[in-house]
RNA sequence: CGGGGUGUAAUUCAUCGGUAGAAUGCUCGGUUCGGGACCGAGAUGUAGAGAGUUCAAUUCUCUCCACCCCGACCA
């Protein structure tokens, strides 16, 4: 991509509403532009990113058997009737139609994707069944805040699954949160599996996976010694029951993920019945517009972003000085490399503050200077060397 | 929804009871080109909205709206 043919720009200042990281660094290296308070358009770059995680994402709920569909945003009113969701959802973004019909928008799905299971259920051959989607989530918070964070708007992966028992639900369960550990180690982040309530959703424990950062909203406490972690929202505990010698830490955490196990609320709702029985059924979601704005939160300096190479939104930024470049990019981009071409007349100062803003893990440049070699730097790294294009065209495969 | 803060150009800000300013950005021309370089020219505004006071309001008063922060909320 031409950095002087692709509509964002970097700005020299973060606007002076933005206060948390993400929000900040996220709008000044043109990832995002807010339309209204807990809303945002994803420009070109931010796009990029949100497609990466969703890329990982998909691959590992692909990976443990969950089918990719994409559910509507818009619902009919009478499925938010049926669960009770219609008169109890307090976040739930109402509308009403010209001929007056009432409808919501998609806080959750729930109530559109078991009705559709039922169509593919028909016996107990049937089961298990898991299916998942990526798709805009509608939620009428009070207050959004923390830029991307915590919005009114936001892009979530959730999964749905239903079971003849119990056991096999367990069993899935704990293959889906393995899976959500790994999708979170691509990522680069750390997740802790937490034990939460599950809130009106369900009487049973739930499992947050919270990413400590000072800008999260979860207040959690995790034993030094084993992987045990609690919400201290929900709970309250002293000491970790888990491995008895571990002290419990407090910190702050974002919750990027989570998984329940609905029992047969939905199941009993919708009349979804194989042989007479109503399957057990789990959800679990990712938000990933909410980790993109985690992942900046936890990789940024003082310059800008550094993306974890994983979900950067190009593999290299190559920055041309002295009108030089082309070729270089004609050739990178033959050999499928994902590259951010500055081929703009700014100056270097410029050209290196931006691409320090923007964060993109590998930055090439090529000038007079240079040669025929093309220098090579990380954005987390203050090594420079000149390499032949052969061998960065190896470095980034 | 309670409390606090802020609304002037794309961004950051100044100004002031007498009808709009700077820097950055943008356009054009030129010099540059290794850390936001320089010279010259130019375009850019319903001063958040409405009402009131006044000869005159961006400025004072009131109401509303928007955004940010704290809290509540976040099945």
């Amino acid at each position: 991509m031409r950095y002087s043919q692709t509509i964002f720009k970097t700005l020299k200042q973060a606007p002076k509403e933005a206060e948390t990281v993400n929000h900040k660094l996220l709008v000044q290296a043109g990832f995002v532009r807010q339309l209204m308070a807990g809303v945002y358009t994803y420009l070109p770059l931010g796009h990029r990113v949100l497609n990466k995680i969703s890329q990982i994402v998909r691959e590992e709920m692909d990976a443990i058997g969950s089918q990719e569909v994409l559910m509507p945003m818009l619902h009919p009113a009478e499925n938010w009737k049926k669960t009770g969701g219609w008169d109890s959802i307090d976040v739930l973004f109402k509308l009403q139609s010209r001929t007056k019909k009432d409808y919501a928008l998609s806080q959750s799905h729930e109530e559109v994707v078991t009705p559709l299971a039922k169509e593919f259920i028909n016996s107990a051959k049937d089961l298990p069944l898991s299916i998942y989607h990526i798709q805009w989530k509608f939620r009428d918070e009070l207050r959004s805040k923390s830029g991307i964070m915590r919005g009114r708007e936001f892009l979530m992966k959730d999964m749905y699954s239903w079971h003849l028992n119990q056991e096999d639900f367990d069993k899935y369960y704990q293959k889906a949160k393995e899976a959500y550990l790994k999708v979170f180690k691509r990522l680069g982040l750390v997740a802790k599996v937490t034990e939460a309530s599950g809130g009106s959703f369900t009487e049973k424990v739930s499992y947050e996976f919270e990413v400590l950062t000072d800008s999260g909203e979860a207040n959690i406490m995790y034993c030094d010694k084993c992987d045990y972690c609690v919400n201290i929202d929900d709970f309250k505990k002293d000491s970790c029951p888990k491995c008895a010698e571990g002290l419990l830490r407090k910190a702050t955490a974002a919750e990027v993920g989570n998984v329940f196990d609905l029992g047969q609320k939905y199941s009993k709702a919708f009349d979804l019945k194989v042989d007479g029985v109503y399957p057990i059924m789990g959800c679990y979601g990712i938000g990933i517009s909410r980790t993109m704005g985690v992942i900046v939160e936890k990789f940024h300096d003082a310059k800008g972003i550094v993306w974890p190479k994983s979900i950067s939104p190009f593999a290299v930024h190559l920055v041309g000085l002295n009108g030089l470049g082309e070729e270089v990019y004609k050739k990178l981009t033959a050999s499928d490399v994902e590259v951010l071409f500055d081929d703009t007349d700014k100056s270097a100062g410029e050209k290196f503050a931006n691409a320090d803003l923007i964060g993109i893990p590998v930055r090439l440049v090529v000038s007079e200077k240079t040669g025929d070699k093309i220098e090579y730097k990380e954005r987390n790294s203050d090594k420079i060397e000149f390499l032949d294009l052969e061998e960065v065209i190896r470095r980034l495969n």
